[in-house]
DNA sequence: GCAAATTACTTGCATAAACAAGTATTTAAT
DNA sequence: ATTAAATACTTGTTTATGCAAGTAATTTGC
């Protein structure tokens, strides 16, 4: 039976390299004085390109399922970086719009993530972050929660094209 | 203002993947009828290696810190995939070993690994993923947590070379 | 038009991570 | 020898995930 090396395993290495990126992201955004997470700011992504999603449309984009969903809208409601609006026409439906924090904060927090981005490729060449980016893809759309998150930003850039 | 294109960031691919990849194992791992996490299974690599580590080294080898180790320590105990064993040398240290149902699960947890990074990966070739996992490793050595445990990892490789 | 199925969201429960603060034991410094 | 510093571990708090079960509103099929 082969010994296990967790240094030449997938799984391993992404997850440590997940941990390092969030962590080093929270950490300059904490310190650039932001009160705002990792989670919220793929919620201010999607909201900054586009407001009035609903709740199921965000959790779809950004690979959640809706308990999560819900509880991190009551979060960031919480921090008023959002509003929430019944839809008029289906009352199960609760549309989220951005508070003027929270589109202000877009320039800063875009600027930070790049920065981090930065710091952690800094030893990576061009060429390697392609071939890594592309393998992440696929890796993650051997899944159906996440296969659905691409599947959806490929259609949106068939209707753009 | 660039928009900002999730599918394009490296934080965002590692996160989907990580997901991806996580929930898989632990689909797989729960389908074929085991009660152990992933987290539990980073734990087990490390005690099918060597056992009697203590829970400040085995958080050392798997990039956790201690609240995080102890919790998970605690949970493994309740599942009796191991035992805990007070250093007689150094009574603030504990020391962990596996009993014979954490043992014996071995060769099982580690078909179903192999076979979900197969899943997984099924669309990927042997150089892509070779870049990938090199390129990850940078990237986790880049935060000092997670340096650690390559760090870790490469000293004991220079010992048996 | 009304019961049944579906949809959008919420709550409960277990596990897990990060950080701060606590306890107990050991080591170091004088 | 005693106090101070360091070390190993634990507990509390907040945030987050996965899954199951619940509520309320809307659609569907007859």
């Amino acid at each position: 039976m082969s010994n296990y090396q967790l240094d030449d395993s997938l799984g391993f290495l992404v997850a440590m390299a997940g941990r390092a990126l969030m962590n080093q992201l929270q950490r300059n955004i904490t310190e650039s004085g932001y009160d705002v997470t990792t989670e919220h700011w793929t919620i201010l992504v999607q909201l900054w390109e586009q407001e009035g999603l609903s709740q199921y449309e965000l959790a779809q984009r950004t690979g959640k399922d809706q308990p999560s969903m819900s509880r991190l809208i009551q979060n960031m409601l919480k921090r008023e970086l959002i509003v929430r609006v019944a839809d008029t026409k289906d009352a199960r439906c609760k549309r989220i719009y951005l508070t003027e924090h929270g589109k202000h904060l877009r320039s800063q927090l875009v600027s930070i993530v790049e920065e981090t981005l930065d710091q952690v490729t800094s030893d990576v060449s061009e060429e390697e972050l392609l071939v890594t980016k592309s393998v992440l893809k696929r890796v993650a759309k051997t899944h159906s929660v996440t296969r659905t998150v691409f599947d959806q930003l490929d259609r949106k850039k068939e209707l753009h094209e």
